[in-house]
DNA sequence: CGGGATCCTGCAGGATACTG
DNA sequence: CAGTATCCTGCAGGATCCCG
């Protein structure tokens, strides 16, 4: 498999970026960066996500082995969420991105 | 007007992500990372995009000062865009990831 | 608690035609 | 050439209920 060119319509790359900068799949890597993350935790981190949006973008971070499920077989469940080692390089560049726009909104919002 | 958090719902940040990591404007940042372009050099770049959504996407980043839109006043219209000094530091760190992505690419597919 | 199943809505995004 | 106007579709995203 060689090197991805996202300009290319038919890029595979454009579905790793469309899950990473999906509504939720920045945040939710974003918060994973902090460490491990229960579900309900996760929710109650990322303000407005309703559960079955959660549950989706983790099912797509988790495919593309930027996210590691973890469950712990009890009563009541125990689900726990991390970064793999992928997902933390990953992650590292998104939050570069949502820092600088943190950082740059004052002179963003001024066109506004 | 101070620093985003866009862990909370009602952070203005999340406009401007949204706007960056929409599914062209990712696209538009990295192409006119090479210079400016006119409108249909722009849309022949980027596979697959309309025309209807290059237009918005253009006015989405216009509007947060990242794009600079110059019309030149002939016939038949002459029109530019480019990145303004805040769009070429935005794109750096969307390159960054999109790099990163393309890079990755065969790490990834392999949980596919 | 961690979801899956279901139903619904809005808007991103597309196709096409038209114009200054 | 660089769009706008119009109409249409699909899917992201939301609300709710339910179950092991």
């Amino acid at each position: 498999m060689e090197r991805g060119d996202l300009l290319s319509a038919a890029c595979p790359s454009r579905e790793v970026l469309k899950h990473m900068t999906s509504r939720w799949g920045v945040l939710v890597l974003l918060a994973l960066e902090g460490g491990t993350l229960r579900f309900s935790a996760l929710r109650r981190r990322i303000g407005g996500v309703s559960e079955r949006m959660l549950a989706k973008t983790l099912h797509w971070l988790e495919g593309d082995g930027l996210v590691e499920r973890i469950a712990h077989e009890v009563v009541p469940p125990h689900v726990e969420y991390r970064l793999t080692p992928l997902g933390r390089e990953g992650a590292a560049r998104v939050r570069a991105l949502a820092d600088w726009i943190e950082q740059s909104l004052p002179e963003i919002a001024q066109n506004w």
